[in-house]
DNA sequence: AATTCCTGTCAAATCGGTTTGACAAATGTA
DNA sequence: TACATTTGTCAAACCGATTTGACAGGAATT
């Protein structure tokens, strides 16, 4: 008499379900005639069951078009299979053009092949509170984390406490043991630079980013090496360091080419500031490359449809996100050997805004 | 005897998991000295739980940083939590733009505000297999699915099917339960050309999309309502339905530039042809807007930087995203009232590029 | 015929929580 | 003092899967 109530219980607990139609593996095992083990054995293949019986299972599984809940499963093998992605604190807003570039490509593709979910995480803010991507950790949320950009030390290694992987992207968070992949701004602005000395110009502008953050070091770094290899000197009347947006490029540039000796070739190390720097150009009545010659970084979509194209280096964001996400991927999986920094290379593309020197 | 090894393995359990720093609710009761059904109501507030307990339960879950185990949670609760949004089938490749600000901006923010996750689901390919938000929305994964632009009826069914609710963002579907939210593109598209025609413009060229799918069609509707309301009538030569890329825009404007009585304004359904006609235009030794107006439609980003900045039609993807989260989280919470489709007007956005009639 | 070895299936335990209902202790009422 | 109420805690059931180990029954071996 005891267990009558509850029997109705779930009965009714059923009959609710399969008006939700969300079918369990119960009712799987129910239609095959064989017990709840036996069936979720058939379907994983996990333990010797006979092919009559699997190919019942089979079958009863799809014609009550069985999928497997996902929280059970999860919490049964302890596993989310599913990673965290995380704007930076420098995402600006939502997620800056390269972040979004490099995570949906890149990052989506190798996730999506071995079947990851991506979750977004809300965007960092500076605060003193742990961000969400913590609390996902610490919840078993998820089995990873990628974080691209920047972010505090601190809450990277609460992630990490809580036993979760995180690898960042785009970005170098020193004393902790996240990976990082970074594109190499210093080789693609020597790259660059190096391309306008090939081409014979000697006086080059550079706009550049500011120097008291990496991107901004890198980059001028790699500028000045490849005049110095070259046996160039600098010239500090020709760099600017400013903020990197098309305004000011292209006010900083117009006073370059303002110059009684003014530069015959300009490298921005961003499109959008380059993008500046060739209506500057137009505005002193320059025409390009004739003129002057114009190298930029990133590759964003508009400098192949500028007028004449941009020549640029290319930043290769889905490569980025492509080996962010393999190596979370080998972390997940227990391998404890990844470097420490991935650096990955850039690529000339040649288009239409550099040619020799007038 | 034959509970021993049962204990010494839920003993080791324990121990393994204390290793991989994971504290469950379990181990809060025990040092809170409560049972486990005490500590859940203590920290949830459920019950008639003393404060001194409550307190001291609170006190534990704090030193051992206790999170609720995610999976646990959900798999007892029947809630996931989080929503799939999905890229449409006509999403470029990886998000297009306009998906890309709708749902990170918009969406985003709504289901923060709520702790509600959100899965970035792989973009829809075209395929006879199901694809995967209808497995997610089977499995439970998530509680609602978000979809940005194109998608077959039938797999909006098979979700719905499941249990679990949908949105359409910036499309509709015919035939199906899912509620949809789209911009105004008819409003907009008549918007932009009273604008001209208040300026005193009566031949009006009109850069369209093709009629075939549904935003050709509503522009070219609302930019010939606008001229009949007028009574301007309409030239055919005038109207050019091409692909929706700068280029095109390019070619196709300066045809009608070039005619004998070329217009005096040009409306392009979009900002990146607006762009390819202010190329034409400058091509054709026209200046903007003494001697030709412009007006687009989108407000993308560089639309406030070209030269002179660009006037349009801003679409609100900001809120259509929102307006769609919304919607989604009500039919989440079970209510049943959503309306078929949300229409998210417009905002004329007046720059530089628009002036009377020379 | 007795013993050993497979084979195929299932009962029970487990993952980590939430919720219902029972029960004991403390308090209030008659 | 006896009884009704309220208060605080906990045992047990449950969510939906996976996995271990036990147990029949049939085949192979001695």
């Amino acid at each position: 008499m005891a267990r009558v109530p509850a029997r109705k219980d779930k009965a009714t607990a059923r009959l609710r379900r399969r008006l939700r139609s969300a079918s369990s593996l119960r009712d799987v095992a129910q239609m095959a005639g064989v017990s709840l083990p036996t069936a979720s054995q058939a379907l994983n293949g996990r333990a010797r069951i006979s092919a009559v019986t699997r190919k019942r299972v089979r079958d009863a599984a799809r014609r009550l078009r069985y999928t497997p809940n996902a929280a059970a499963r999860r919490l049964k093998l302890g596993r989310s299979n599913s990673v965290a992605i995380v704007p930076g604190l420098n995402m600006t807003g939502i997620f800056s053009d390269l972040f979004y570039r490099a995570v949906l490509a890149g990052v989506g593709s190798v996730f999506e092949e071995v079947g990851v979910r991506m979750l977004i995480a809300p965007p960092l803010r500076p605060a003193s509170s742990a961000p969400p991507f913590v609390e996902m950790a610490q919840a078993r949320e998820v089995d990873g984390i990628l974080v691209a950009g920047v972010v505090e030390a601190r809450w990277v290694r609460a992630a990490l406490g809580a036993g979760i992987p995180v690898v960042i992207l785009d970005n170098l968070v020193s004393g902790v043991a996240a990976p990082a992949v970074v594109n190499d701004n210093t080789g693609g602005a020597y790259t660059a630079t190096r391309h306008l000395l090939d081409l014979g110009h000697t006086r080059i502008g550079f706009i550049g980013a500011a120097v008291d953050y990496p991107f901004g070091r890198e980059t001028h770094g790699g500028f000045a090496a490849a005049l110095r290899d070259a046996g160039v000197e600098r010239d500090p009347a020709l760099e600017a360091l400013i903020p990197v947006d098309p305004d000011a490029a292209f006010r900083r540039s117009g006073e370059l080419l303002a110059l009684a000796d003014r530069p015959s070739a300009i490298f921005a190390v961003t499109d959008k500031q380059a993008l500046g720097v060739m209506r500057a150009a137009g505005a002193a009545g320059l025409s390009i490359p004739s003129d002057l010659s114009i190298v930029g970084m990133d590759d964003i979509e508009l400098a192949a449809t500028t007028d004449p194209p941009l020549t640029t280096v290319r930043i290769r964001k889905d490569v980025m996100g492509a080996t962010a996400a393999r190596i979370l991927l080998r972390l997940i999986a227990g391998e404890r050997t990844a470097r420490p920094v991935t650096t990955v290379a850039n690529e000339l593309i040649i288009r239409g805004t550099t040619g020799g020197r007038p």
